[in-house]
Order: C-alpha cells, then structure tokens, then sequence
RNA sequence: GGUCCCAUCGUCUAGAGGCCUAGGACACCACCCUCUCAAGGUGGAGGCACGGGUUCGAAUCCCGUUGGGACUACCA
C-alpha cells in the first residue's frame, strides 16, 4: 500500500515555524517512500477565516517547496479539500454514528455540565463528561425538546482501554474510562474538528498522520471514531513542539515565527527547510547541511526525537549564510533584487551581478544586501558615526593626494587600484588598514563595505574620484 | 487535581548495556589569515537533572523525585 500523508493546517495567514516543521516531516515521509503529499485545510472555524489567510497558506508551502499532489488548487479524487465545503460528507457521517449508536444526543446544558464538572473537582473526581445522556428514555427526550433544549451530538468511546502505536512517542495507554465521550456535533449543528479530521482522514484514505504532539490525546479519539465508521485508522507520528528560547511552546509572543517574516528577513527557503529538518530529527550521521534530495532520502521517522526542541535563529542564520554563499551569482542578484527595491535602493542588474562575488560570504540574510551595496547604487553617501570619524582623523590633504593617484591610476581593475592605494599609504607612512579606511569612508559613507580594490573597480573612476574629492 | 508526554554541553543533536576519557553542529573564547566586515582554518572551554535499584558493567534498562509541556471545551 502506498504512503499517503496529509497536512491539514487552519488557514492562519501565515503558518509559523512549528507547523511548518509537522508539515516538512509529514512531507518528506509522503517523499521518502515515494508516496502522496495531500493538502486539506481546516477551515471550519469559517467565522474567522478570511480568503487572505488560506492564500497565505498557499503562499508558504508553495515558497518553501513543500508541494502538495492533491489539494486546493490542484484538486484530486477526493475533492473538495476545504472543510468548509465538506459539511454534507460529515453530516452523513454523523447519520451513520447516530444510526449505529455510536453517537447520541447529549441534552446537557453548558451550565449543568459545568456545575457537574466542579462537583467531580470538590470531591477530588476526573472532570470529564460522565456520560448522563447515554441512554435517556424517550419520555426524557420529549421533555427536553419540549422544553426547547437543542442536543449536541456526543461519540459514545468504547468501553476497554485505548492502545495507541505511535511512530514516535512508542505505546502510549489510557486506562478504560479514561477517554470521555466527546462532543461531535455543535447544538448549532456545526461538526467539530475531532469528528471533522478522522472523517476526512479516512475518506482521503490517510495512511501516516504526522503532526504535533499536543494532538496526541486526540488520537484515541480519531481512531475511535475512524473504527465506529468501519474504517482502517492511520499510523500516527507525533512530533514535539517547538519551543522558543524559554521552552515554551512557539507563539506570537516570541516575535517573528512566522514563514512571511523570515521570508521577510532575507532567509532563503533551502535555510529554514534544512534548519526545520534537523529541529527533532538527525540523519544519524554528523550530516547537517543537506539538501531537499538527501534530506528526502534519508528522512526517517522512527529517528524523529521525542522531546521539544527549541528554536535557534543562529544556527538557522549560519546555515542562511551557507546557503546564500552556495547560491550561483545569477540566482543570488535575482534574489537580491526585492530586498533593494524595498529599501527604495535603485539597482542596476548588470552592476549587481557583478557585484555578487564581493558580498555572498558576507550577508547572512538577503536583507543585507541594502547595507552592502548601497554606495553601488545611490550617491547619497552621507559618512556614518564611524566614517565620520576617519575622515577627521585622516592626514591634512591625504585625500587630496588619494584623489590625484586614483586619477593617475593607470589601469582600473582591482590589482592596480590595490598597488596604487598601496603606494598612496606608503607615502604617507600609513600601514594599509590606517591608509585605505579614509577611502572606504569616502567612498561608501561607511567604515565596513565589501573589499576596497573591488568596491572601486564597480563604482568606476569617475564616481570614485567625485566622492574622495568631495571628502578631501 | 487527574491522565499522558518529555529530560545528554547555553541551543540542536549522536548515543539501542561495555566501542564514552560522552562524538558532531550553532553560539562563545583564543590564535592564524586579513584593507574594514565577513568567510575560511586551527585549537579551547562547556553536558548525561537528582536519588535509588537491576547488572561483572548504565547516558543507555526499571522505580521514584524534581522540573518542563500537552490534554482534561459545544478550541483546534
């Protein structure tokens, strides 16, 4: 049998780093074993989902490479992918459940079910439901509707305990009871999202469920009601969290966890895929660079770990850095280039490209690319702080005489610039850092800028010499 | 409170009873390289949460403690 994998984000916007990571883990399993990657979307909290959020879904997987073979916008046999559209497959469902007994009206109201969970608290008793609805007599159900009461609809968990093998966490065992029915059906008639996922995944054929392990309790709850409709429930993997510097779970309050803002921040996808992949699972060798092919060949759930793992921007910014430096100079400009534009930096394609070879080791995000090479593209210039302060310390007239060697320089490419700033700080009695920084500060406003000799050479003569004149 | 999950350097991890004097990576420190900043190279510091067992032998198996987390909803 063939591998199937889902994943079933709700439409958020944009997903943060810890779904990405279920969604890559889920993905490469469906790769590895040359199996099919489904994309459903959880989108029956219709209240608040807005188009722009399922879009930005879309938007992410499809930026990080993690591409799906049935879903949204491709379509496949099991259509439609959106919960939303699905609500006629859940209430035949539901009819079946209802039909066999494996579900029952529950006439409980949310106060009683309060009231009742407090009394099991106060007497030191589990809280959970206590299955009063379970066999009402006709006459008690008439009276309820004639009261006006409107049912939820309850799954009824079989009696025994519930053994689950999941593909990481092993066997895991709640004791017979332990489980409380739950409510399927909303008493507005909407289904909830425990009936809703094993009713797809077993429509859609599922055969490996991966996904964090805060659904873990809900897996008995899947399989069960995966079983009452006759079906073959999944294997399931439960991944850990991924915390944040303070070990707790990723959310909003810890910043930018968001695919869009590191999109943002010039990390490339090739980064965080490889980053996400080592979050909780290692090859078993000391590989750690790797790209999307060997990470598919290699990916194993079984050596998924099974504790929370926190996330570290360093070492995804060092494997950023990596990845811009393996980049061909073509692809890296291309990329460069909305980063440029952002920051209002007019750019020059040819010049850009050629640019490339001076700055790939030095940007560990693509958004540093502005700094970089804005002395490229802008005359505005204006010394920083640190710039400034060269050029005040700089020799009386040394500028001057930088200005009048460049000139005289008789070739423009790096090698003879480089002898003739040589020559220039040799005159001077300056040493090379000493001697080519007021340069570098007149030229680039800045005391930290790609190579000098280099820098010079793409800027060209004329504008090198209008701005070392202009410092002097 | 109850149930469940988890516990190796600051962080991600390797580790399936002797291969462990616990390996690698990021970060950190030092040195080398060097026109600034990086990149790169070399070296260094740094860890099995604690307590009991089991065993000739435990990071590894068992129990407990402590500490995190999830669930316990007409959220997903």
């Amino acid at each position: 049998m063939s591998v199937r994998c889902r994943f079933a984000p709700a439409p958020s916007g944009s997903l943060h780093v810890g779904n990405v990571r279920s969604a890559l883990f889920s993905w490469l399993w469906a790769r590895h074993h040359g199996g099919t990657f489904v994309l459903r979307v959880e989108d029956t909290d219709a209240s608040r989902v807005t188009e722009e959020a399922f879009r930005g879904v879309l938007d992410d997987l499809r930026w990080l490479g993690l591409d799906w073979d049935e879903g949204p916008e491709i379509g496949g046999p099991d259509e439609p992918y959106r919960q939303s559209q699905r609500m006629a497959i859940y209430a035949e469902a539901i009819e079946r459940l209802l039909a066999q007994g494996h579900a029952y009206r529950c006439y409980c109201t949310p106060e009683e079910l309060e009231a009742r969970r407090d009394g099991a608290k106060a007497r030191g008793e589990a809280p959970g439901y206590d299955g009063r609805c379970r066999s009402r007599t006709p006459e008690e159900i008439a009276a309820f509707d004639a009261e006006g009461r409107t049912p939820v609809v309850r799954f009824r968990m079989p009696d025994g305990e519930q053994v689950l093998m999941d593909l990481v966490k092993g066997e895991v065992r709640w004791a017979a009871g332990e489980i409380r029915d739950f409510v399927i059906v909303r008493a507005d008639g909407s289904p909830v999202f425990l009936l809703a996922v094993a009713v797809d995944d077993l429509a859609m054929g599922v055969t490996h469920v991966v996904r964090g392990d805060d659904l873990l309790t809900a897996a008995p709850r899947n399989v069960a009601v995966i079983r009452a409709l006759g079906g073959m429930p999944p294997a399931y993997a439960h991944v850990p969290q991924v915390v944040g510097p303070d070990r707790k779970p990723l959310s909003k309050r810890h910043g930018s966890t968001s695919v869009q803002a590191f999109r943002e921040q010039g990390y490339l996808p090739e980064a965080l895929v490889n980053y996400l992949a080592l979050l909780g699972w290692s090859p078993g060798d000391d590989r750690e660079r790797m790209s999307r092919e060997e990470l598919v060949a290699a990916f194993d759930l079984s050596r998924v770990s099974s504790n929370p793992a926190a996330f570290d921007t360093e070492k995804l910014t060092w494997l950023n850095n990596y990845y811009i430096q393996s980049l061909d100079d073509d692809d890296l400009a291309a990329r460069c280039v909305h980063f440029l534009v952002e920051a209002g930096v007019g750019v020059d394609p040819v010049l850009l490209r050629r640019a490339m070879p001076l700055v790939k080791e030095r940007m560990k995000t693509l958004a540093e690319v502005v700094d970089l090479l804005r002395f490229l593209f802008s005359d505005d210039i204006a010394p920083n702080a640190k710039a400034a302060d060269i050029l005040a310390k700089a020799p009386e007239g040394y500028l001057k005489e930088a200005a009048a060697a460049l000139d005289a320089c008789p070739g423009w490419d790096a090698e003879q610039i480089a002898r003739t700033l040589d020559g220039l700080a040799e005159r001077a009695g300056l040493n090379r850092t000493k001697g080519w920084q007021p340069i570098r500060a007149a030229v680039t406003g800045s005391n930290v800028s790609p190579p000098l000799p280099e820098s010079l050479t793409l800027l060209g003569r004329e504008r090198a010499l209008l701005r070392v004149r202009a410092a002097g």
